[in-house]
DNA sequence: CTTCCTTTGAAGAAT
DNA sequence: ATTCTTCAAAGGAAG
């Protein structure tokens, strides 16, 4: 796994990377910087032939650089220590904390200490904040209290992924974990209960293998649900469920065995009471309605019908007969989901806009400013969502979901699109991007992506990963034409090595400053450089010290080329 | 009231 | 095997 040793060269994705900043460099660099495309066309094929180490500063680049570490927000504290405070209230009601930022994930996303988030192993400063953030009672253990809670051996937690646990060996949410058949009616425990997991398609009991298991989400059917994160609903964010779960409750593959107290509290918190069955409607068990009961897909959708039934169908069992009223599921949150949900209060704050698709736009540019570090917290985060997700409901498929929605501007995209893209896209593209100009100062890209390899802790944690082990990675900026198969994104992620990413390659410097139109990105297909890339060979060069890249160093120059999508 | 916009990523469908 | 589509969140704008 090229991606695991950091060292030589590995980087990943520097392709994904590319094409990111690709973007970047057109919306951003084009309006606001009219710094010129072209000199910096001009630079990077200078730079080409020596890019040794220009030093220069370009603001942009700077800036960029720094994007990844969001300044302090005041505010957002505030919204920290208030959301504390409630937290804390609930805590001694008995409930238990759940972030505010960051409603959906109630796990903790430590970096283990062999992580590649992190050389020397502990944890960054921005990983402590987002613990904080989101554990805002959890008082983050350095390196060594780390080390300690592990050695324990919790049997419950998976080998890859450590969970916190409170220093003191007691687990703050140990109280809470209502790992037990309690919250069932005596005498008809939940399927699901059974220590043994049907699998859905098969219907064959089994027993789900602990590398199976989220060590983040071992679900406790009976947790879930009955024990809801008091502030949960109490977020505004959180106004709906991360997930919903039919009525009828699906049959949860993971028993008791995998449940870990807090384990079952985190992953309670993180689904919606309604999951369980006993409280489908809507009804709190203090009888206060629950925001998140109300699944915004079910007061969309409320037919789900045709489309959706067909992952239960197959599944065995008594589930079948809710798939009429079944509530829609829906995909759980990649990585940059993920990172909008969590972000987006703070960017609004932050800028005077409002609309969304602005936010975006700025969330795009910030997340590809982001170190390599905390994207793969957010591709780790978004890993374990998925895991979870797959458990929870384990016939679900995304495909379930089609056709939900009313369809999208298909025109848009693609095919037609290029024409006529002209102007509706165009138009907002100026609408929006002046904006996020004002608010997102110019992330260009900065070389996060390249830096080291911030392994996807997939490829570590999940034997999902697959290891990536496209040359391409380990050379962030070749020239060479990319092989077609490279993994779309820069963590080789899990779930599945596709790709879209087939590129086309083509060293196109010229041809960058050629498609000057996009705004949408995926859309028009382009192979590009991206300017940033380009222009600032010092905020490229940067990058790679930052990262520490060798192979960058080594490798000066290159270009890479962006797949198209 | 509904859909669009906008972003990235994942997954399924289509080729 | 690769490419194309759809959906996930969010909330103002527009129809």
């Amino acid at each position: 796994m090229p991606q695991l040793n950091g060292g030589g060269g590995d980087d990943l994705g520097a392709n994904d990377e590319m094409i990111s900043f690709k973007d970047e460099g057109e919306q951003e660099e084009k309006i606001s910087e009219n710094v010129s495309a072209e000199r910096d066309l001009d630079d990077v094929k200078s730079s080409l032939v020596n890019e040794s180490e220009n030093n220069s500063s370009s603001s942009d680049s700077e800036q960029a650089e720094r994007r990844p570490q969001p300044r302090p927000d005041s505010e957002s504290f505030e919204k920290t220590r208030d959301y504390f405070s409630e937290a804390l209230r609930r805590q001694q009601d008995g409930g238990f904390f759940k972030s505010p930022h960051y409603p959906g994930y109630p796990f903790l996303m430590i970096p283990e200490l062999t992580s590649p988030y992190l050389s020397n192993g502990s944890l960054s400063p921005s990983a402590r904040t987002y613990l904080q953030m989101k554990w805002p009672l959890l008082d983050v253990p350095g390196t060594a209290a780390l080390k300690d809670s592990r050695s324990p051996t919790p049997g419950h937690l998976s080998n890859k992924v450590p969970v916190v646990q409170h220093a003191h060996h007691v687990h703050p949410l140990t109280p809470l974990i209502t790992y037990s058949n309690e919250h069932f009616p005596p005498g008809t425990p939940p399927a699901h209960l059974s220590p043994e997991i049907l699998d859905p398609k098969t219907g064959i009991p089994r027993t789900p293998h602990p590398s199976e298991l989220s060590p983040y989400y071992p679900l406790s059917p009976g947790a879930v649900g009955q024990i809801p994160h008091p502030l949960g609903w109490l977020v505004p964010q959180q106004g709906q469920p991360m997930y919903s779960i039919p009525p009828g409750g699906f049959r949860h593959p993971y028993p008791a065995l995998a449940m870990n107290a807090s384990m079952s509290s985190l992953v309670s918190s993180r689904f919606p009471p309604h999951m369980v069955p006993h409280h489908p409607h809507g009804l709190h068990q203090t009888g206060i309605p629950h925001p998140a009961i109300v699944s915004p897909a079910i007061k969309q959708e409320p037919n789900s019908d045709s489309v959706g039934s067909s992952a239960h169908s197959k599944s065995p069992g008594p589930v079948k007969k809710e798939e009429d009223k079944k509530p829609h599921i829906k995909k759980p949150l990649n990585a940059f989901m993920l990172y909008m949900k969590e972000m987006r209060a703070k960017v609004v704050a932050e800028c005077t806009l409002k609309e969304s698709a602005a936010i975006n736009q700025i969330l795009g540019r910030r997340w590809h400013s982001l170190s390599r570090e905390e994207q793969a917290k957010y591709y780790e985060l978004a890993r374990k969502e998925r895991q979870l997700h797959s458990q929870l409901y384990p016939g679900w498929s995304a495909r379930d979901n089609y056709g939900k929605r009313k369809k999208r501007k298909r025109e848009n995209k693609q095919d037609s699109a290029p024409e006529d893209f002209s102007s509706r896209s165009k138009k907002q593209c100026v609408q929006y991007l002046p904006s996020e100009k004002m608010c997102d100062s110019p992330a260009s890209s900065h070389g996060s992506m390249l830096d080291s390899p911030a392994t996807p802790s997939a490829a570590l944690a999940s034997p999902a990963a697959p290891a990536a082990t496209h040359s391409e990675q380990a050379q962030p900026l070749s020239l060479t034409t990319k092989p077609e198969g490279r993994p779309h994104h820069p963590f080789p992620l899990p779930g599945k090595p596709s790709g879209s990413s087939s590129s086309s390659i083509s060293l196109s410097i010229g041809t960058t400053s050629s498609h000057s139109t996009p705004l949408l990105s995926r859309p028009i297909p382009f192979t590009s450089l991206h300017p940033s890339m380009l222009s600032p060979p010092t905020s490229f060069h940067q990058a790679a010290l930052n990262s520490h890249h060798a192979l960058f160093q080594s490798q000066p120059l290159s270009l890479v080329t962006k797949s198209t999508d």
